[in-house]
RNA sequence: GCCAGCAUAGCUCAGUUGGCCAGAGCAGCUGAUUUGUAAUCAGCCGGUCGGGGGUUCGACUCCCUCUGCUGGCUCCA
C-alpha cells in the first residue's frame, strides 16, 4: 500500500501502482471526468501513469495551466496523427504546447499545404478525437527509438534522439501515431471537443535560419465548444482593438511607402496624444531631479567604436552617411547613451554631484529586418523616453527605487493595473562572460532584489538573462484583454563608463568610476502608444484624448455661441473642436461617438440663452445641462485626478 | 532576410471560366435642408486595378520580377 497526499493535506491509502485517475474516481466521478493530468511530487504526470510509492498528488483539470498544457500538447499529437493520415510520408519536427494552444513543425515534402488544408486537418482531428484514443506511454531504449524513427524516415526525430541520453527516452502512442515525447498527456483524445487551427507559417528547424524551413501549423483546442467560441470572440475583440486599425480610423499615425517602411508618420491627433504623454513624463522627471539634454540624430563612427556598438552591430545597421569632402562617417544614432556619456565627460564631476540624471526623448534608428516590422510596435525609427543616471555603486538601490516610482506613476495614470517584473541576473555558472567587478555585480543584484522585495513587486528572477554589461529589471503589463506586453526597463551598465572612461572625484580626492543606469519607463513612445491604444480600445483617458470634447451646434444659428464656448474652454486648456456641418444633431452625435471623443456638447437656443452646454459623455449618454464654468471644472478635476502623482 | 498569403477610389469591399467605357457604400465637393441626443436628400468628383516585364486578338483576371502589407520564423544595443 502507498499513501497519496492531496493538496488539502488529506491522506489516502491505495494499492501500489494506483494512478491519479483512479484517485480522482475515488473522490468523485465528476472530478475523474475532468482530470487531464496530475502533479506527482511536483512533476506533471499522465493521469494514468502508475504511482509506485508514497506521493503528493494534485489533480490537474482545465482550470490549471498545467492541465491546459497537457491538453494542448496532446492536441499537437492529434494534429500530427491527422496530418500523417492525410499526407502520408510527411516528417515531423517538434510539436509543443504554447501559451495559447500548440503548434507542430512539419516537413511536408512534396505536398503543397496552404490555409485551405487547415479545415481538412481540423475535420480529421475531430474525427480521430471522437475515437477516444488513449495516450500510451512507453519507455524505450535509445537504440530502439533510433531504429523506429530511422525506419520511418523521420530524420528530425532521430536528430532529437541523438541529443538525448539512453534511459530517458519515452514514446507516446495514440491511435495510429507514435511520437517521441516526454509527455505528459491527457488520458484520451475524448477531452478534445473543439478545435481551431489558427495559422500556418514557416519556421526554421531548431530556429536556425541556415537549416531547412518547416511548415508550422498553429492551433488551439478546448474541452467545450462554448469555450472555443469565447476564444474566437476574444480574437475578434483583439482584432477590433488592433492599433494599426484604430490608428488609421482615429487618424493618429500613418505610414508611407515613399518615406520608407517602418518609419511612422504621426498625424496631428497622434502627435497631440504623444505630446501629452511626453509632457506628463517630463513633469514627473523634473520633480525627480532629471536634467533634460538634447543630442543630435547622428554620431561619428568613432563614437560607436568607443561604445563598442560599431563592432557588435555596425554591419547590420543602417550604413553610415559620409561628409562629401572629407569622407567622414556618421551613423544614425541607434541609442542615446554614447551621446550622454560624452555630455557627462564634458566636464569633471565631483562625488557631490552624483547621481546625475540626463533625460532625453531621443529618436533613434535601427535597421530591423523587413519581415519583423509591425505597426508601431516594431519600427525602424522610434523615440525612447530615455535617461541615463550616473551614480556610485551604493546609489543604485535608491535610484532603482526612484525609477520604479516613476514607472508606477505612469502605469497608474494609464490604468495598467496588472504589472509583472522580470529581474535578469548573471548566470552564476558562467560569471566570466560579464564585464564589471564581481563585487559591483553582487551589490547591484542584491540591490535590485531588495528593491523588488521592498516594493512587493510581482517579480520573477531569471538567472543568465542579464546583458553582458549589467543586470536589469523589465516591466511587463497585461492589457484589457489579458495580453502581456513588455514596456519599461531599468538596466545597470558597467561597460560604457569603462569604455568612455567616465570618472568622478571621490571624497578621497581620487578618480572613481561611476555606474550608469539606463532607464525608459515607456520604452519607446511608438510601442507604448500602440499598447495604450489596444488597452483602451481607442477610448483614451480624458487627459490624453487628442480632442476632449466636440461642440455640436443644433443649427448654424448657434455657430457663434459655439465659438464662444470653444474660446472660453480653450483658455482653460481644454481641447475641443466644433462640428459645424449642416447635419442633424443625431448624425453629429453618431459621428462623434465613432470618433470616441469623450464629451459632446450640444448647444442650441436654450444653452445660448442661459450660457450653458448640454453634456453627453461618450459611451454613456446624456449627462444633463452644465454651465460652461461647471463643465470646465468637471473636466479639469477629472484630468487632475487621473494624472495625480501621489497615492 | 526566410516561408506562406495578400495588394481594385482617401476608407471598407464587389468584380463570374481572361471579353464592350472597372462597380458599390462611406468619406470629399456642390446644392437643397436649419435640424435637440447614434446615419436628411440630390447631384458631382474620384481608380494607368501596387510598379515593371511577359503570354494572348484581348489581362484587374494567367506567368515572371520588384515594392509594400499580413501571419509566423530568425534577430532586437
Amino acid at each position: 500500500m502507498i499513501t497519496i497526499t492531496l493538496p488539502d493535506k488529506s491522506k489516502r491509502e491505495y494499492a501500489d501502482g494506483v494512478n491519479a485517475l483512479e484517485v480522482a474516481k475515488d473522490i468523485s466521478e465528476g472530478l475523474a471526468r475532468n482530470v487531464l493530468a496530475a502533479k506527482v511530487n511536483g512533476e506533471v504526470w499522465d493521469a494514468n501513469r502508475p504511482i509506485v510509492q508514497d506521493a503528493d498528488v494534485q489533480l490537474l483539470t482545465w482550470k490549471d495551466d498545467e492541465g491546459k498544457a497537457a491538453m494542448w500538447h496532446s492536441s499537437a499529437h492529434l494534429m500530427a496523427e491527422a496530418i500523417e493520415l492525410l499526407f502520408p510520408g510527411v516528417k515531423f519536427g517538434i510539436g509543443p504546447n504554447i501559451e495559447n494552444g500548440f503548434y507542430y513543425d512539419v516537413d511536408f515534402g512534396e505536398y503543397e499545404v496552404s490555409e485551405n488544408e487547415l479545415v481538412k486537418i481540423e475535420g480529421k482531428m475531430l474525427e480521430l478525437a471522437r475515437e477516444k484514443q488513449v495516450f500510451v506511454r512507453k519507455d524505450i531504449s535509445k537504440a530502439d527509438a533510433l531504429k523506429y524513427f530511422t525506419d520511418k524516415g523521420d530524420e528530425y526525430k532521430t536528430e532529437l534522439i541523438n541529443d538525448l541520453n539512453d534511459g530517458e527516452i519515452t514514446l507516446y502512442q495514440s491511435g495510429y501515431f507514435t511520437d517521441l515525447c516526454r509527455g505528459p498527456h491527457i488520458p484520451s483524445t475524448a477531452f478534445i471537443k473543439a478545435i481551431k487551427l489558427t495559422s500556418i507559417a514557416g519556421a526554421y528547424w531548431r530556429g536556425d535560419e541556415n537549416r531547412k524551413q518547416l511548415t508550422r501549423i498553429y492551433g488551439i483546442t478546448f474541452p467545450k465548444k462554448k469555450e472555443l467560441d469565447e476564444y474566437l470572440l476574444m480574437l475578434e475583440e483583439a482584432k477590433k482593438r488592433d492599433h494599426r486599425l484604430l490608428g488609421k480610423e482615429l487618424e493618429l499615425f500613418t505610414f508611407s511607402r515613399k518615406v520608407g517602411q517602418g518609419l511612422p508618420l504621426w498625424l496631428p491627433k497622434g502627435a497631440e496624444l504623444r505630446e501629452k504623454l511626453e509632457q506628463f513624463l517630463k513633469k514627473v522627471q523634473k520633480e525627480a531631479g532629471y536634467k533634460p539634454v538634447i543630442t543630435p540624430h547622428i554620431g561619428n563612427v568613432d563614437l560607436y567604436k568607443t561604445s563598442g556598438h560599431f563592432q557588435k552591430y555596425g554591419a547590420e545597421s543602417f550604413q553610415p552617411i559620409k561628409t562629401p569632402a572629407e569622407g567622414e562617417e556618421f551613423f544614425l544614432k541607434p541609442m542615446n547613451c554614447p551621446h550622454h556619456c560624452e555630455i557627462y565627460n564634458s566636464k569633471p564631476h565631483s562625488y557631490k554631484e552624483l547621481p546625475i540624471r540626463y533625460a532625453e526623448f531621443g529618436t533613434v534608428y535601427r535597421y530591423e529586418q523587413s519581415g519583423e516590422l509591425h505597426g508601431l510596435t516594431r519600427v525602424r525609427g522610434f523615440t525612447q523616453d530615455d535617461a541615463h543616471i550616473f551614480c556610485t555603486p551604493d546609489q543604485i538601490k535608491d535610484e532603482f527605487k526612484a525609477v520604479i516610482d516613476i514607472i508606477e506613476i505612469i502605469f497608474k495614470a494609464l490604468d495598467f493595473n496588472d504589472v509583472m517584473v522580470q529581474i535578469s541576473l548573471r548566470d552564476p555558472e558562467n560569471k566570466q562572460k560579464y564585464i564589471g567587478s564581481d563585487e559591483n555585480w553582487e551589490k547591484a543584484e542584491a540591490a535590485i532584489k531588495e528593491v523588488a522585495e521592498e516594493r512587493g513587486l510581482d517579480a520573477k528572477t531569471e538567472y543568465g538573462e542579464a546583458a553582458f554589461y549589467g543586470p536589469k529589471m523589465d516591466f511587463m503589463v497585461k492589457d484589457a484583454l489579458g495580453r502581456k506586453w513588455q514596456l519599461g526597463t531599468i538596466q545597470v551598465d558597467y561597460n560604457l563608463p569603462e569604455r568612455f572612461d567616465l570618472t568622478y572625484i571621490g571624497s578621497d580626492n581620487e578618480k572613481h568610476r561611476p555606474v550608469m543606469i539606463h532607464r525608459a519607463p515607456f520604452g519607446s513612445l511608438e510601442r507604448f502608444v500602440a499598447v495604450l491604444i489596444e488597452h483602451c480600445a481607442g477610448k483614451f483617458p480624458l487627459w490624453l484624448a487628442p480632442e476632449q470634447y466636440i461642440l455640436l451646434p443644433i443649427s448654424e444659428k448657434y455657430q457663434a455661441y459655439s465659438e464662444k464656448v470653444l474660446n472660453l474652454l480653450n483658455k482653460q486648456n481644454i481641447r475641443g473642436i466644433i462640428d459645424d456641418r449642416s447635419e442633424k444633431t443625431g448624425r453629429k452625435i453618431r459621428d462623434a461617438e465613432l470618433k470616441k471623443i469623450p464629451f459632446m456638447l450640444i448647444v442650441g437656443e436654450r444653452e445660448e440663452l442661459e450660457g450653458s452646454v448640454s453634456v453627453r459623455r461618450h459611451g454613456q449618454g446624456d449627462l444633463g445641462t452644465f454651465s460652461i464654468e461647471d463643465f470646465a471644472v468637471m473636466i479639469n478635476e477629472e484630468v487632475d485626478d487621473l494624472t495625480a502623482q501621489d497615492n
